[in-house]
DNA sequence: TTCCTTGCAAACGATTTGCATTGGA
DNA sequence: TCCAATGCAAATCGTTTGCAAGGAA
């Protein structure tokens, strides 16, 4: 019963001849259930301790190396990694400056093709190949507000 | 002779009864000087290891207290500072994947309203109060283009 | 002179790595 | 079976902090 993702996970390790371990396998399901990228932390306590914290720093490495994860960079000092693009379709942030939550939103494709536009417009006339872009939206999320957790912001 | 923005600078710190120290102007002197963000190490190194690291990001997380600098998570592991918006200006960033360079770019007041359009609308039902967005473009550098170090993109 | 700030070294937290052992295809 | 992957502990790297000495207002 493994999902249509998962199998794409498997299919994709498969061709670089690398194992779907249970390790592999946890981290994989704990992200998919996931509403937004996820630390090597929260990920070894999501999993209950059960896989040490090296492993899961190697799969997530190895996992993104295959282009199946990716990275995301943000407040904390802590890396949190998310499913691709081509897993989990593109999808932007909402970022909670003062919990540090991050939640994932989608725009309508109109919304998107005008950033496409706005990403070739940027980079025409400067020597360089854009292949990605990240649009973020710094804030206070709900629970903050009702905490009144958005002072001096 | 200190420039306007260093003016304004020592403005915010006088308001504040902090001390417009030698390191500190050091400091603001190298971000006013460079092209993109720039991490403690990069400091360290441009101020010819003159600062002790530590000095650097204690003044660093001060700065950023007063809101005269603002930290860049970018990839790397280490965090990246530059001068804020209201003191140089608001604008975007050309980041390499290759070589891990952060490059400002400005985009057309035009343009700028088209984004700040797009926040209203990601965050309209959301209960999410936006302050503030980043908007990145990831690639290859001209350097790295011509150099080939765009394998794998 | 009075505190704020510095400089050094030690402490810290996140991430990586060496190496013997285990387990998946 | 055989080599990749794991688990543990030690090593590393970026960043923070305690404390005594120095410096700006």
């Amino acid at each position: 019963m493994a999902s249509q993702i998962e199998q794409q996970v498997m299919r994709r390790l498969g061709s670089a001849e690398i194992r779907y371990t249970k390790g592999r396998r946890l981290l994989v399901q704990a992200l998919l259930e996931a509403d937004g990228p996820r630390s090597a932390g929260d990920l070894y306590r999501e999993l209950k301790e059960e896989v040490p914290l090296s492993s899961i720093y190697r799969s997530l490495n190895t996992l993104s190396g295959l282009g199946i994860l990716v990275p995301h960079h943000g407040p904390g000092g802590n890396n949190r990694f998310e499913l691709s693009d081509w897993l989990m379709g593109h999808h932007h942030h909402l970022i909670c400056k003062s919990c540090g939550t991050v939640d994932d939103i989608r725009l309508p494709g109109q919304t998107e093709s005008i950033i496409e536009g706005l990403v070739g417009s940027a980079t025409a006339d400067k020597g360089f190949k854009a292949s990605d872009h990240s649009f973020e939206i710094y804030g206070t999320c709900g629970d903050c507000l009702a905490e009144g957790r958005n002072e001096g912001l």
